[in-house]
DNA sequence: CCAGAAACTTTGAACGATCTAATCCTGCCC
DNA sequence: GGGCAGGATTAGATCGTTCAAAGTTTCTGG
């Protein structure tokens, strides 16, 4: 095995200090150009790299950003997170960070968790998911100061932090407006109960576009908890109706999917369009709204290195997603 | 925000020195008895948290494991890693040790991860999903002597590192088994085409069992890649024969997933099995082989860690899998 | 040709932990 | 009471980097 190659190592082969060296890498406009060249070189010929661990207790900064992984309680839905994450790590990468999983079961194990990571990794920032009403975690961190960003905007007005979305209203309108467009009339909506942020915004992309459109809503939605089964039995009961609906806009596509199983039973065809765009939902073949995932993350990660550069940001980031039809709608 | 606690003002506080704080942190023994305890109340009173920076430092290690996280190709699939990553996260997380993320489009560009991470960040060790034969990141690991095991036993009989994997042929004879005792004679497999280990693992199970039964299996095979519509495919093409089978153990749940499809449109009935129980088949009802990921995730870091403390361990670990039952079987 | 500024480079200290080696006890035996 | 073993504790050096301040060279203008 070669020697270890420190900052030393590449000052004596390029002939300099180690301070040049060092400033070669974090701040290249104050050397002279020759040097610099000179230390490029030896840097890429002896292959060293800056050890992080030595960088780090100097200057406080990890280039660490710490991300949950939730456990999986719908596998539907959870590759959606399976999804961001992967496009967090992508673009953390070509930014310089590196990302650091942890898991929690609840809220105040997730806050116990910020203070070991804090207290033992100096964490330069953290990435938040699902955001709720009345979010204790965000209010922990705002409080210590801890930059961080959350994926799912907060509910709650009062909160100023930065965040990025995407626009759910947006994109269940887009599907609303594309049933509409086709002829259909009686549009219904399966959705979660109110009080979830993301369900309610969802609902509301629905409702504003059919209200707009002079279509009276009543008796049209449907409020379950998330799954498959769910999805079937609301279906179900919608179509046993006097005048049942032509076609289901649904709130995620765990919901659609067992909208189709019922679907498929009826007399009449009945759209189906899902949420989210899973891989499920395009192995199936059903029109689905497809979040812009790999750019949420990107600017995730935009958001936060301006944030950890001391600059300010505009701190809202809203994302329209995309419908992405197939054969269902 | 509270000065910064260091070991220096733990010794203070405990009138010991440094070193007697360190002692009691990482050789807790040689530390007299009073003397520990008093240090241990100045930790807690403190709050103190060892700096991994300045640990790392000295001794090179970081309690950092590194774990690739593959671009999701197949959502149902896809969750299978998610759920060993969870479990990774969570065992790796009460053995002191944090899980980092990175991707990589191929081999190569994952060697040249290996490399910057290690240069870098002092990684203690990899965590390798997906093996397959001639893999040459396992080559390049063990050549620079870093530590790692792989989630997926190596297929080359010459490879000696640490494995963890899951027993695809068990779970398959279990299912086999199960249908035989049913009453089932003709029973189908859906599996991919030969030379991945998994699906060659998994298709043995089935074939050994049928033959121990005296049963002949010409005709009863079927190979595809992976997917919901190549299942279905599949499936309708077996049914098509003179003497149809009258269930299907599959590779995965994406085939099942698909032959069930194909399965509801037969004149008699089909039962079938898929492989990696993910939660679309508890959604669906399917039943489906089990793996035991928390497991696997957990004897994965227990041979990380033992091989980090320069223990001899033994090097392999096949788990079985359950049979989950539900309606399909 | 030299003072003074500007541009660049060097030196020594510091971050917070662990390692090595030295010192201090304490009890025990002769 | 002196000597000594052996455990418990301490002091000083060190890991690789960046910061702060001091040093050196180069350039400019009078």
């Amino acid at each position: 095995m070669a020697e270890k190659v420190t900052i030393a190592t590449v000052a004596r082969h390029a002939q300099v200090s180690r301070q040049t060296v060092s400033n070669v890498l974090n701040a290249p406009h104050i050397v002279r150009e020759e040097t610099r060249r000179r230390v490029q070189e030896a840097i890429s010929a002896l292959g060293y790299r800056a050890n992080q661990a030595a960088r780090q207790m100097r200057t406080g900064r990890s280039r660490l950003i710490a991300v949950r992984i939730e456990p999986t309680r719908d596998g539907i839905n959870g590759s959606v997170l399976d999804r961001f994450l992967h496009g967090l790590t992508e673009t953390a990468d070509a930014a310089g960070y590196r990302v650091m999983l942890y898991t929690a079961r609840d809220d105040d194990q997730e806050i116990a968790t910020y203070d070991d990571l804090l207290g033992a990794y100096d964490l330069d920032a953290f990435v938040l998911t699902g955001t709720k009403h009345g979010d204790p975690r965000t209010a922990w961190l705002a409080e210590r100061e801890v930059p961080f960003v959350t994926f799912g905007r907060p509910w709650d007005a009062l909160d100023g932090h930065p965040w990025v979305d995407v626009d759910g209203a947006a994109g269940t309108a887009q599907v609303t407006r594309h049933l509409l467009d086709a002829g259909h009339q009686r549009i219904a909506f399966l959705g979660w109960p109110a009080g979830s942020g993301v369900g309610d915004d969802r609902y509301a992309g629905w409702r504003t576009t059919m209200t707009a459109a002079g279509h009276d809503v009543a008796g049209l939605r449907r409020e379950s908890e998330d799954g498959i089964a769910e999805g079937e039995r609301e279906l179900r009961d919608l179509l046993a109706h006097d005048v049942p609906p032509t076609a289901v806009v649904c709130a995620s596509d765990s919901l659609a999917l067992g909208a189709l199983q019922a679907a498929r039973d009826s007399a009449a065809p009945v759209a189906v369009v899902g949420f989210d765009d899973t891989p499920v939902a395009a192995a199936v073949g059903l029109s689905s709204v497809s979040q812009p995932l790999s750019a949420a993350a990107a600017r995730c990660v935009d958001l936060l290195t301006t944030l950890l550069d001391g600059q300010p940001t505009d701190h809202r980031v809203l994302l329209t997603p995309t419908l992405v039809l197939r054969h269902t709608a």
